[in-house]
DNA sequence: TGGTAGAGGCTTTTT
DNA sequence: GCCTCTACCA
């Protein structure tokens, strides 16, 4: 396939600024991979002087295998990356101009939170009136991310409130320091600082990379933009590929703005737009289309195909989440009884949570699935566990990791120890480590040779670090504390512990096939870094499950969006300002436009949410979609409100699984819908000890009367057991 | 120090 | 509904 000439104006634009405004399916990641290979063909450029930023590890690496596979070895010496991956590079060289030592430990989401709490449990008389560590956690890191010191934090402080989580922040990051630590943040953060405290550096860098490009630009927050900005001082060359309707980070820090304002910055930019799809057909653009311009802060633009219409966008509607998956089982099994690959199929959702329903039905359908996100593999305990030893094998100044395994497995070394550790380290302002190694501590006698247990177990795996690879290093750690049989001797579900940790080493196994750095510190610096979508196995014939987020920057043949209900997408908390609404809907234009043939839109009368079942209403973002484009449709009717016409589609209603769906345009056609009676009447009272009759489930008694009007809500207890909470307004049923 | 049971928070999205 | 944290007792 050729390119078109937009497309290749941006190739061979070289010199100077450029913008490129990509449409979903636009072909961006072609023209990226075409303009590296043009710059080091035609324009001669070396692969040193290029450094290109994409938003995933997976990413990355796709890129990387485009180019190879055209211009065998030119990546070798070529910077592709990540942002933060990009930080870890230039730190570990540069970073000690800028107070970083060389072998920082890397803290993810739950070690910056372990340091969190422990920065509040130091302050018992605070601790009470504080907000949750996440909310601090999360405060932190938007600072962090908009370039705000504590000091600055400090003079901003409001109120009291605001003063204490400045202080926890000053703490936070004093913790840091004292255990050689950077969190993801600071991986970008520190390059900026670095970048600025020294000259020479920055000018080193900007020097040396003559072209930048960068991916994903809406996604970018301020403190990218500062490194952008940095790297691309000397020669300008900086090429930005983005889709302001794709921006779906803001509640990371991104800022759409730095799209719009990119020709303000950069005067002398030159815009091009990709509007030309070569993804989708053209039904399902038009449908997104339709859907994206009810934004209203937007750039403008409309995607178009020369492909066909294609087939209509079906809608699945289901009476619960249970009935959802079933909803989804069977319509996988029909496209893949149409000769659809598994592995060409996704099922995409607003929430993690959301998996656990489909995967229970898949599990018993026994399709093979995947699921990215969910629990995640990095995240398990037993991987925590073997993974703290190994950090703190890297840099023994860690000391969330060293309270993390302490005591682990059992070693009488437990909390009150901990702490009295603890207090020495702050104390004389050393990591708690090298208390334990100087013995310079006043515990019993029994506490103190358990310490020198340890600390001998320590050097011994210390001595193993120094010499093997990453696996082995790992291997000799779980033989070392008896791992195995920890885990088979403390839980249930040992052997699956076990198996995990047996993965882990699979891992480490893996990474070193092939590589020249095989230490432990260069494994746990890849795995600090990987996403969930780096996982991602498309070969593999199986049906992948994410959320809408991770699924950014795919494609797929045929897409389901399941949960499409008010309050769960959009979601709840999204829903009363108008700028959170427009990211929800950008969030539903990201995942219309991963299908490239089929798009199935799904949503649940009932769904069960952190233990309580809530009835909910077609999202109102599927209103948005034009009717004649879909089949089975939504069925909004004049003069009704939104929810009185949660229509079923009576064809294909199956009573044993109670689900319901549309019939695919290929010859048939859907059947009107059954409305649903309307059973908000107001002579329905109900009352606590009331008996009454229920379509779904038979007879039962009113135990609970909560709300009123529309908001009615009724908990039943049924005669053939069971016991369910019902808006009353939706739930078909009376009183007997 | 370690085990257990109950309370409480959580579920928006992640490099 | 599930997971984590905490308080209390052995």
């Amino acid at each position: 396939m050729d390119l078109n000439d937009k497309q290749k104006e941006a190739v061979q634009t070289t010199d100077g600024p450029v913008l490129v405004i990509a449409g979903a399916g636009s072909g961006k990641t072609r023209v990226l991979t075409e303009r590296i290979a043009y710059l080091v063909r035609s324009k001669r450029a070396q692969p040193t002087s290029i450094l290109a930023f994409t938003f995933t590890n997976r990413a990355a690496r796709e890129m990387k295998q485009r180019l190879e596979s055209a211009n065998p070895g030119i990546c070798e010496r070529m910077w592709v990356g990540t942002f933060h991956a990009t930080g870890v590079k230039i730190l570990r060289r540069h970073g000690d101009r800028a107070g970083v030592s060389r072998d920082f430990s890397i803290y993810d989401a739950t070690d910056s939170l372990e340091l969190v709490k422990v920065s509040i449990s130091q302050r018992t008389l605070e601790a009470r009136l504080m907000r949750s560590p996440t909310s601090v956690r999360d405060q932190i890191s938007r600072w962090k991310n908009e370039l705000i010191s504590p000091q600055m934090a400090a003079m901003r402080a409001a109120n009291n409130i605001e003063k204490r989580i400045v202080s926890l922040y000053s703490e936070y990051e004093r913790g840091l320091r004292r255990a050689n630590a950077l969190d993801f943040d600071d991986l970008i953060a520190k390059v900026v600082e670095l970048f600025s405290i020294d000259p020479e550096v920055k000018r080193h860098y900007a020097t040396r990379f003559r072209y930048i490009l960068v991916d994903e630009f809406q996604d970018t927050n301020p403190i990218q933009m500062a490194m952008i900005e940095a790297l691309a001082s000397e020669h300008r060359n900086l090429f930005v590929v983005g889709d302001d309707d794709q921006s779906i980070y803001s509640w990371r820090g991104a800022k759409v703005e730095h799209i719009l304002n990119f020709e303000n910055l950069y005067s002398d930019t030159k815009l091009i737009r990709l509007e030309q799809n070569y993804r989708s057909t053209q039904t399902i653009l038009d449908a997104a289309n339709h859907v994206i311009v009810n934004n209203k802060g937007r750039k403008g633009k409309e995607l178009w195909t020369a492909g066909e219409r294609g087939e209509k966008i079906e809608m699945l509607v289901s009476m619960d989440e249970e009935s959802e998956a079933n909803n989804v089982l069977h319509t996988v099994r029909e496209l893949a009884g149409e000769g659809v690959a598994l592995r060409d199929i996704a099922v995409l959702y607003r929430t993690n949570a959301q998996s656990r329903a489909l995967e229970d039905v898949l599990k018993l359908g026994s399709l093979p699935y995947q699921i990215i996100g969910a629990v995640r593999f990095y995240e398990r305990a037993e991987v925590r566990d073997i993974l703290a030893y190994c950090k703190l094998l890297a840099n023994p100044a860690d000391n969330v990791s060293l309270k993390r395994i302490i005591n682990v497995p059992k070693r009488g070394l437990g909390k009150t120890t901990y702490e009295k550790l603890s207090e020495h380290a702050a104390f004389s302002n050393v990591p708690i480590m090298q208390i334990l190694r100087s013995g310079a501590f006043a515990l019993g006698s029994s506490q103190t040779k358990r310490c020198g247990e340890f600390v001998r177990l320590f050097a011994t795996l210390e001595s193993i670090a120094a010499t093997k690879d990453a696996p082995q290093v790992i291997e000799a750690i779980v033989d070392g504390i008896n791992y195995r049989e920890h885990l088979r001797d403390n839980y249930p579900d040992g052997e699956s512990r076990i198996e995990n940790v047996d993965e882990l080493i699979n891992a480490a196994e893996v990474y070193t096939e092939n590589r020249e750095d095989r230490s432990l510190r260069a494994f746990l610096e890849e795995i600090a870094l990987v996403a969930d979508v780096d996982a991602l196995d498309d070969e593999s014939g199986q049906l992948t499950l994410m959320t809408l987020h991770n699924a950014k920057g795919l494609e797929f043949d045929c897409v389901i969006i399941a949960g499409l209900e008010d309050g769960l997408f959009p979601h709840i908390n999204s829903m009363d300002n108008e700028e959170a609404l427009e990211e929800e809907r950008r969030l539903f234009y990201v995942g219309m436009t991963r299908a490239c043939r089929r798009l199935f839109c799904s949503y649940a009368n009932m769904r069960r949410r952190m233990g309580v079942i809530e009835g909910g209403s077609p999202s109102r973002f599927l209103y948005e979609i034009p009717e004649e484009l879909m089949v089975g449709s939504i069925q909004m009717m004049e003069g009704h409100s939104r929810s009185d016409s949660l229509g079923f589609v009576d064809n294909e209603f199956d009573q044993s699984t109670g689900y319901a769906r549309g019939v695919s345009a290929a010859g048939r056609v859907a059947a009107a819908p059954r409305e649903f009676e309307d059973y908000s009447q107001e002579e329905l009272v109900y009352s606590v000890g009331m008996r009454i009759h229920h379509d779904d489930f038979g007879r039962g008694v009113v135990r609970r009367v909560e709300g009123s009007g529309e908001n009615l809500r009724v908990t039943v207890i049924f005669d053939r057991g069971g016991e369910r909470k019902f808006v009353a307004r939706y739930a078909p049923m009376r009183p007997t």
